[in-house]
DNA sequence: CGGGTTACCTGACGGC
DNA sequence: TGCCGTCAGGTAACCC
């Protein structure tokens, strides 16, 4: 589901859910594993800890407490929502029963997610979190300059370039799909082929767009939502995303789609080059 | 090495 | 109505 915008809204929807004193009374596991095994240590670790932060790397979400830190990612289909009792559903895997009695679930149908837990100190060298690129809304991390050096000897094509988590986080199949659209370049674009400043206007492009989507809760398709169970509006500002076959808002010429890299892929032939 | 393909899982949707 | 094929926002292990 996710992608950096929407876990975003979820990390601060958690951050208004939590307020300032929250604490992990007990942790309840309805299954053992996701993607990955759940570690069985995971419960007794977090059990009577004070959640000190939420924050969010890439695509993850990180609870913080004193004894280890939470480590989460919500795959294609994970949410987190505030669950009342008898609010049990099917894919509910996790609670986190709070301090104050409230209850949070993790629901991961497709369990393409991840639970894990980080040792104080641990977090650089977590598998999940040591080979990530720069958080694209970093200025100084992610810059034309980086993007041209990751570029440079490479001869794979754009889209797939900016979705490699290894090279800049939290760009996924949406927004890399509206940020070339905004960028003009044609997502099968070898990298090596793009001059320095429409690298610029890329890393801009991907800027503006992950801002913009922020700002709007991220995107609601299928059963995305916030952590406080509102939907994100930014689906209504798609430029190419899921219209293949439908007039560019920009000048009206049929996108086209195709699979690339293994992804649905929208663009406008007229627009982007 | 890099890039394309496949697998992981369930649910939703369209066609028949 | 219901069955079947296809597709889905992510990641990682494969194979050439």
């Amino acid at each position: 589901m996710p992608e950096l915008p929407e876990v975003e809204t979820v990390r601060v929807g958690l951050v208004h859910l939590l307020g300032a004193n929250a604490v992990i009374a007990r942790v309840q596991l309805t299954r053992a594993d996701l993607r990955l095994p759940i570690p069985p240590r995971l419960p007794a670790r977090l059990r009577g800890q004070p959640i000190r932060a939420v924050r969010r790397r890439a695509k993850y979400l990180l609870f913080e407490t004193p004894a280890a830190t939470l480590l989460c990612h919500l795959g294609m289909t994970g949410t987190w929502r505030l669950a009342p009792p008898g609010d049990e559903r099917a894919h509910d895997h996790c609670y986190l029963h709070l301090g104050d009695g409230r209850r949070l679930a993790f629901r991961d149908p497709r369990r393409f997610g991840l639970l894990d837990l980080i040792e104080p100190g641990a977090e650089a060298r977590h598998p999940a979190l040591a080979g990530l690129g720069p958080e694209p809304l970093d200025h100084d991390a992610f810059s034309a300059a980086y993007l041209a050096a990751r570029c440079a000897g490479r001869r794979t094509a754009i889209k797939p370039l900016i979705m490699d988590q290894g090279v800049v986080v939290g760009v996924g199949n949406i927004y890399a799909a509206e940020a070339l659209h905004r960028a003009g370049i044609r997502p099968s674009r070898r990298v090596g082929t793009l001059s320095r400043p429409r690298l610029a206007g890329l890393v801009e492009a991907i800027r503006v767009v992950l801002a913009e989507a922020i700002l709007a809760g991220g995107s609601t398709i299928s059963d995305f939502r916030q952590a406080g169970g509102a939907s994100g509006y930014f689906q209504s500002a798609f430029r190419v995303y899921d219209r293949a076959g439908q007039p560019c808002l920009a000048c009206g010429t049929t996108l086209r789609g195709r699979v690339l890299g293994g992804r649905s892929t929208v663009w406008c032939p007229r627009c982007q080059s």
